[in-house]
DNA sequence: CTGTATCCCGCTAGATACTG
DNA sequence: CAGTATCTAGCGGGATACAG
């Protein structure tokens, strides 16, 4: 299929239009794409997914990882040491959304100064 | 500039990551992709935009598109008939997010079984 | 047709405290 | 260390009415 065949809601594909709804939803949620993209260079603890991802809370971090584990993207290992280690990695099919989804991180790293421009430029009229 | 110079929250890249942070921000909100993906063949009037996003509402739709012209990714042409018709399409920016934003359209749609066999399975359990 | 203005409900997500 | 539980404020966004 090529992207002309995705056409948002045609009538006659109206189950199709709210599964790919669905999905872009769980990925332009506020944190899923920063957990995928911090680990894309392989497995990464709790506490050190915490660290690296600026302004998450310990909460969002658990129920955002429960929901990217609950769709086969993300999987998760306990290590049943004392203290407990938990590691978290991308799937087979996570690794699949990391290339569209650091389209996306370098789009945005390369359009910052444009868009700055841009919002101070309308912000002037 | 390489995949891998992005690396989330590096101390010594604070700013950069905020504008990332930022940017992705705006198109991970509700509207925003859908938006630029129904505007990927050429301008579209309000009313037709609002009848292709399914589930949007006025209001949403003129506070997205404002948000998006404010961005200098969406061109808005009004035409001072009677009644007035407006015109919005996607600037020559606006059309540089249009391969990543389709990168991941493309994902969610050729993913969305492998995801829903996921949470079925995970449900499950 | 293309908006703007207001009201208001519900959920998101931050803060905090507690547990194995 | 890696969570869970609870409480709550803020705001995203729907509904509705109105305007140019």
């Amino acid at each position: 299929m090529t992207l002309s065949d995705i056409d948002f809601p045609t009538p006659s594909k109206g189950d199709d239009c709210r599964m790919v709804r669905e999905i872009l939803d769980l990925v332009g949620d506020k944190w899923s794409l920063y957990i995928i993209a911090t680990l894309k260079d392989g497995p990464v603890r709790f506490n050190e997914l915490r660290r690296r991802i600026d302004g998450i809370s310990q909460r969002m971090l658990t129920i955002t990882l429960r929901g990217l584990e609950r769709d086969g993207l993300v999987k998760r290992t306990l290590f049943p040491t004392i203290p407990p280690r938990v590691d978290y990695e991308l799937t087979e099919v996570g690794r699949t959304l990391l290339a569209p989804v650091m389209g996306l991180v370098t789009w945005a790293y390369a359009s910052q100064e444009n868009i700055q421009d841009a919002r101070v430029r309308y912000d002037a009229s």
